[in-house]
RNA sequence: GGGCGGUUAGCUCAAUUGGCAGAGCGCCUCGCUUACACCGAGGAGGUUACAGGUUCAAGUCCUGUACCGCCCA
């Protein structure tokens, strides 16, 4: 006992972590350079980019913990392993979360800043928070090749962007449109689907009347439409009704009398009540339908309120017969379906919204006030001119801005888009075709789905934190006398025959009213037919600088937009590794990369749009595999995020825990199929109480701000760590954390000691060739165990399956190694003549324990090695397990994915499961009879001399574990006085003086009672013809064995309770 | 409205192809046995959400219902 004491009792990760961290920085440990180990010997990650919006949460740590784990894997089995680290700038998240913060500390807009000082404040926002998310990554572990980190923004990536963007320009895939969006009236700007969540407010359905044009007899004089957006009239251009009133009644019906006809009694009432409303409305309702469809097929006008339109009364499959008046308004350029409507009946598209939320000059006395504040006003206008027939309530699904956390308005606005049709084509062949695989497998469908519908993807934003768009526009009217004059005044003769290189593409788009031709058909020169306003649009691949000079004095101003941010993390797996430069080593040898390890809910955003780009730029697919892990919920089940508060810092698990600890426990959460609940609390600052926080965050969408906190306990006052700085000043801040990750923290405890107890014994440890055969039960045992272990852990982590993994290692180490295998050591240690072989095997399993965790509890591991090299430099069995020793856990040899063959000895496995079996029939009648942990107890167990042969080799191991001072193995015995009395499989045990008859006679008798339970349970199953005429052959003759088994011991009992004089 | 998941012990989750429903935490009993009380030994705890169906046999397959996530409209 020398140089381990100063292994402390407790594992203390703090004193650990950093240190090894930095140990393996200095060695390089997580650099890749490109070498000549084939395609099959490369793993490449490259990092979903967290986006610098804020710190990373839990659901960072898992994604990076479970990347780590592979990576670390890989390398260990000598891959040349590269991941590849960064942060995304998220676009609008980013600019949204800086516009607050200026508005709160300063109450200042981006507009009073101006763009390029609000851009220079996110740079710094976003150099803060890189740094932070670098440095929790770390903290965890993540062993990322640091000297290559990138940004979705700098210069390499936005040469990749410009690149991209001109290709696409040029092969005509990008184009801009007239779209309907969801606007941001408060950020204003388009945010994407995915940025917008819903929730049911409390409004109102209003019913207005518009008057028909010229009724003719037995027509209604006005048609009654309902709108929750009253608002909206203002740029209505049609009503809608059914084109087949009667045939949609009678399909109603008939799918209504088809579920009465299945569905169970109970649920009849309800049917037959819906069914009691449709006819009434066929009495009611159906010959007004049916009119005013004639009315609209007869090109009846209504005219529209207010602003005295005239409007076309249409028919349309838009609007519902079985609702309301069956009559709908149509406002094509402010409703999603509406906008539907408008294509296919080809009607005007009035826009009457400005992108500041007020009515633009469409809405005429409405000009200017907020759609809200026009709402009230139009409503009571038009109550005044009676035409409001009657006001409902009504609950509303309102899209709300995830940023601003205000309601969109849809808004019809020019965006750019990118044309998906050729390039899902190509994308969803390498799925289909399983070129590139899901984990799990059922993922695909959600890619396959959601590209299978080949949706344009609209790439613009309104924002000033981004890529620009690199086009440049200018409008000029164009005739056929002037426009070649007019070309060459501003240059754009050289552009079109390309004098200005290869840089440059450019495209005529036609304006005519507010429509813009579609520009693939125009084309010069300009003839009388042809003639009108025209509007240039010329991209610039790159950083032509001269070009752009050229154009920019030629009148053309560059786009104020820039590009959907998901636009440049789609290039990130060939942007980060060097392209566009075509000489890049590193895009060679490490693209297509071997996995990427994602959420599930970005499968749309971002690993569709990775493979459509990876294909188009690179003609290859981004990754071999894609790998989806589970999401951390809260307690509650939702979703952690920031916004919402309730996150949980990883810093806060590893300050309390240790990296491991998480690690451990992350990997154990991660399984195939499930989300995981984490229950939160709040550690108080003052007390250390832990204060749950499914009752601080309010439930919901759309919570308010958690920043105070009061303890359940003491009442003292905390913040959460989510809290402006200005409050985390004047308060203490609580860190949070779950207890799951004391599970973790036990786990590594629990090795730190194993370990610790190893290396007391470890010194002077031989490694020299061992004879199999001749070893202990129990060292061929724990060999045996600890090759299936390595298999099964090879064979879980290829199919991503880490909860398995780790927990195939786990019982292993926990189990079998610390419960049975250290405990069966000790006497061996103690003497000369048996700790040879003792300490060496120790030795060599505590090595592969150390490998096989190394992945996924780096920190603890590598100490622990250190010290193990320092006992045991050398380790294994010469020979058979031959292992090589370096100084790095982090660059040794992971076990070999077969396992050491030349360890399994199925014989031995179930021999001593068996042994395993008869002690734990012993401590449980030692339990039951409370018999002190000290005393020994004098043992007998009864059975075939065949079992009792086996038992033999293996008496030490009862003895001990048991905690027996003799064992007498006999095949024949008169029931010892006062023995209690078990038994385990075809072994009747003997537990000598420990009870007394009636004890006895009374547990033997429950005993009884369950075992012929059990019995009778398989006699009726093989009494059952069916059962052994139809069920496997192998099946049936297991329960006939089984119930063999079960009456043997059932007749030991019977014997036991006959000795007992029953 | 459509799609994908989920509902199993008090809690968090497992359960290969349909074939004896498991683990960890918590709980109960006992134990500070010289690695570890962040531990050890033992134990209790289940109508697998609900209603039908297929099958010799259903947590697992089929149909429907309810509730919870998420994605897409």
């Amino acid at each position: 006992m020398s140089e381990f004491e100063q292994l402390e009792k407790v594992y203390d990760p703090a004193s650990v972590e950093g240190e090894m961290y930095k140990r393996w920085v200095d060695a390089e440990c997580f650099s890749a350079t490109p070498d000549d180990r084939p395609p099959s010997k490369r793993f490449t990650i490259v990092i979903p980019p967290p986006n610098v919006t804020g710190a990373l949460h839990l659901g960072h740590a898992l994604n990076n913990t479970l990347q780590d784990i592979l990576v670390r894997w890989h390398r260990m089995m000598g891959d040349n392993t590269l991941w590849l680290p960064g942060t995304d700038h998220a676009g609008i998240a980013t600019q949204a979360v800086v516009e607050k913060r200026l508005k709160t500390d300063e109450g200042k807009t981006r507009h009073d800043l101006g763009r390029e000082e609000l851009v220079k404040r996110i740079w710094a926002w976003k150099d803060q928070y890189e740094e932070r998310i670098v440095s929790q990554l770390k903290l965890i572990g993540c062993s990322c090749d640091w000297s290559r980190k990138r940004f979705t923004l700098d210069d390499g990536l936005a040469k990749a962007v410009r690149y991209t963007f001109f290709k696409m320009f040029k092969d005509g895939l990008i184009f801009r449109g007239k779209r309907l969006v969801n606007w941001d009236t408060q950020l204003q700007t388009a945010v994407a689907d995915d940025e917008v969540y819903h929730e049911e407010v409390k409004g109102h359905f209003w019913h207005f009347k518009y008057p028909v044009i010229d009724a003719k007899p037995g027509e209604p004089s006005h048609v009654i439409i309902a709108t929750t957006r009253p608002e909206t009239m203002l740029g209505d251009v049609a009503v809608a009704v059914s084109p087949d009133p009667e045939g949609a009644i009678d399909k109603r019906e008939a799918e209504l009398k088809e579920r009465l006809a299945t569905v169970p009694s109970k649920e009849k009432p309800a049917i037959e009540k819906q069914l009691e409303q449709l006819t009434k409305r066929r009495e009611e309702k159906l010959a007004d339908l049916v009119t005013l469809r004639n009315m609209a097929n007869d090109g009846r006008m209504l005219m529209l309120p207010l602003v005295n339109r005239e409007i076309p009364l249409i028919t349309d499959q838009h609007a519902d017969p079985l609702l309301g008046t069956g009559c709908v308004k149509i406002t094509p350029a402010h409703d999603h379906n509406d906008y539907e409507v408008g294509l296919r009946n080809d009607l005007p598209m009035i826009n009457m919204m400005n992108p500041d939320g007020t009515v633009n000059e469409q809405g005429g006395p409405y000009e200017g006030q907020l759609m809200f504040d026009a709402r009230k006003t139009v409503v009571a206008d038009m109550e005044e001119a009676g035409l409001l027939d009657h006001v409902e309530d009504k609950v509303i699904d309102l899209g709300h801005s995830d940023r601003s956390k205000s309601p969109v308005e849809p808004y019809l606005s020019d965006q750019w888009f990118l044309k998906m049709g050729e390039l899902a084509d190509a994308a969803l062949d390498v799925v289909r075709d399983d070129v590139i695989k899901f984990f799990p497998a059922r993922y695909a469908k959600s890619y396959l789905d959601w590209l299978g519908e080949k949706r344009d993807w609209c790439i613009s934003r309104q924002l000033w934190w981004g890529h620009r768009i690199p086009v440049w526009t200018k409008t000029i009217n164009l005739t056929a006398d002037n426009w070649t004059d007019e070309l060459q005044k501003t240059g754009l003769d050289s552009l079109i025959k390309n004098a200005w290189g290869d840089n440059i593409a450019y495209r005529l788009e036609r304006v005519i009213g507010d429509k813009i031709e579609n520009p693939d058909t125009i084309e010069l020169p300009i003839t009388k037919d042809s003639e009108g306003t025209y509007r240039f649009l010329v991209c610039v691949a790159g950083e032509d600088e001269t070009a752009i000079e050229k154009i920019e004095a030629a009148g053309f101003v560059q786009d104020d937009d820039v590009l959907d941010t998901w636009f440049s993390s789609a290039l990130w797996p060939h942007s980060t590794l060097g392209w566009p430069d075509e000489v890049s080593d590193d895009l060679q040898y490490y693209y297509p990369t071997s996995v990427l390890v994602t959420s599930r809910d970005i499968i749309t955003l971002w690993v569709v749009r990775m493979v459509t780009t990876g294909l188009y730029n690179m003609g290859e697919i981004p990754f071999d595999h894609v790998y989806i892990h589970t999401k951390i919920l809260d307690g509650r089940g939702e979703t952690m995020s920031k916004s919402k508060g309730n996150g949980v810092d990883p810093l806060d698990v590893v300050t309390v825990y240790g990296a491991d600890a998480l690690r451990y426990s992350i990997a154990e959460m991660a399984t195939e199929t499930q989300d995981v609940r984490m229950p939160v609390d709040y550690i108080c600052p003052h007390c250390e109480h832990l204060t749950p926080q499914a009752g601080i965050v309010p439930k919901g969408k759309q919570p308010a701000d958690v920043h105070r906190v009061t303890c359940s306990k003491c009442k003292e006052k905390f913040a959460t760590q989510w809290a402006p700085e200005k409050i985390k000043s004047e308060l203490p801040v609580a860190r949070e954390t779950s207890e799951k990750f004391e599970v973790g923290r036990n786990f590594c405890n629990k090795l730190w000691n194993s370990a610790r107890f190893s290396f007391m014994n470890l010194e002077g440890a031989p490694c020299e060739p061992l004879d199999f055969a001749s070893l202990p039960p129990e060292d061929r045992w724990i060999l045996a165990k600890l090759s299936e272990t390595i298999r099964g852990v090879h064979s879980e982590l290829k199919q991503y399956h880490f909860s398995s993994a780790i927990k195939l290692i786990r019982e292993m180490f926990w189990e079998s190694f610390c419960d049975w295998y250290i405990e069966l050591s000790k006497p061996r240690m103690r003497d000369e003549a048996t700790a040879g072989p003792a300490k060496q095997v120790l030795a060599t399993v505590l090595d592969q324990i150390l490998r096989l965790m190394s992945p996924f509890m780096p920190f603890v591991t590598e100490r622990l090695w250190e010290e193990l090299n320092r006992l045991a430099p050398k380790r294994g069995i010469p020979g058979s397990i031959d292992l090589e020793v370096t100084p790095l856990l982090m660059l040794s040899a992971f076990p070999p994915a077969d396992g050491w063959p030349v360890a399994d000895d199925e014989t031995i496995m179930h021999v001593f499961d068996d042994v395993q079996q008869a002690v734990r029939g012993i401590r449980d009648l030692r339990n039951k009879c409370t018999v002190p942990n000290k005393d020994r107890v004098k043992v007998s167990i009864k059975s075939t001399q065949e079992h009792l042969d086996l038992l033999a080799q293996q008496q030490h191991v009862v003895e001990q574990m048991a905690g027996a001072s003799s064992l007498d193995l006999v095949t024949e015995l008169d029931r010892p006085k006062n023995a209690g009395t078990t038994v385990v499989g075809p072994l009747q045990i003997f537990v000598h003086d420990i009870s007394d008859d009636d004890a006895e006679r009374k547990r033997l008798e429950n005993e009884k009672a369950s075992i012929e339970k059990r019995m009778s349970g398989i006699e009726s199953k093989l009494a059952n013809e069916k059962f052994v005429n139809n069920a496997k052959p192998e099946v049936v003759a297991a329960e006939r064995e089984r119930l063999a088994e079960v009456k043997k011991s059932r007749d030991a009992i019977l014997e036991s309770l006959a000795d007992l004089g029953g």
